[in-house]
DNA sequence: CGGTATCCCTGGTGATACTG
DNA sequence: CAGTATCACCAGGGATACCG
């Protein structure tokens, strides 16, 4: 209950809490964007439907600071700012597409055991998608 | 240039949405305990550090609609339900691993690309770790 | 253009109590 | 033992306004 004591799960959990954010809202739509090629702050915001300034502005610090995506000024009279994957950023992406890629692949099993879940216990939950 | 690119906004976005599920606080941490052996309700409670029985509830809820887990209720007298990864489960566990593995190896390059970071701006994160 | 600062509201989470 | 139900909290994220 106490936080104090994080033996159980080993630390901090590295894992989970690397997944978290992967996992957050904007993240992974940021990578795959910048995996297509480098792009300055507005594309990247016109090519990331719905996202907020601040919400990108906070996904690319987080990107930033784990070194998985560089911050690129060019002092033009108007100002512009790109960024980019590393190399570190790119091997990430590996990995996620991997697991991105079996979920698209699996993606008829899990529709089909929603179906099957939700038809026997009448809930209506309908797989939120606005 | 564009390799096959997997997730374009266009739908819901899936891979977003297994992401999440994913990423989430418990999740990985039930699904490994799963793993290892199936176990029952209390025993995963207490494998799995620190989480309330509704989050533990919620999380298994949700694994078992997407035919992930398998809900064995077993009328004893205390009555005992046993939890299992299905096979569906079983296989993302796989890519699962991999990003877990890349994470876990990748560790010391994001930490020192933190300190980097959090050096030249001064700021005094300290890496959550509630 | 590319941010930072502020307000505010929702929903995810924990704590607690109750049931079969 | 294995839940369900209810309340209370506060961090995540959207909207807005302002700055260099």
């Amino acid at each position: 209950m106490k936080q104090g004591n994080i033996q159980e799960t080993s630390t901090c959990n590295p894992l989970t809490e690397a997944l978290s954010r992967i996992g957050d809202k904007w993240t992974i739509q940021v990578v795959m964007e910048l995996e297509a090629d480098p792009k300055r702050f507005s594309e990247l915001r016109r090519a990331v439907g719905g996202i907020s300034q601040k919400m990108l502005t906070l996904t690319l610090r987080a990107l930033e600071r784990d070194g998985l995506v560089t911050r690129t000024v060019y002092p033009t009279k108007p100002p512009s700012v790109e960024y980019a994957l590393t190399d570190l950023g790119k091997e990430m992406v590996v990995p996620v597409r991997a697991l991105g890629g079996w979920v698209i692949e699996n993606l008829p099993r899990i529709a089909s055991a929603r179906q099957r879940f939700d038809a026997e216990a009448g809930s209506a939950v309908s797989d939120g998608c606005r």
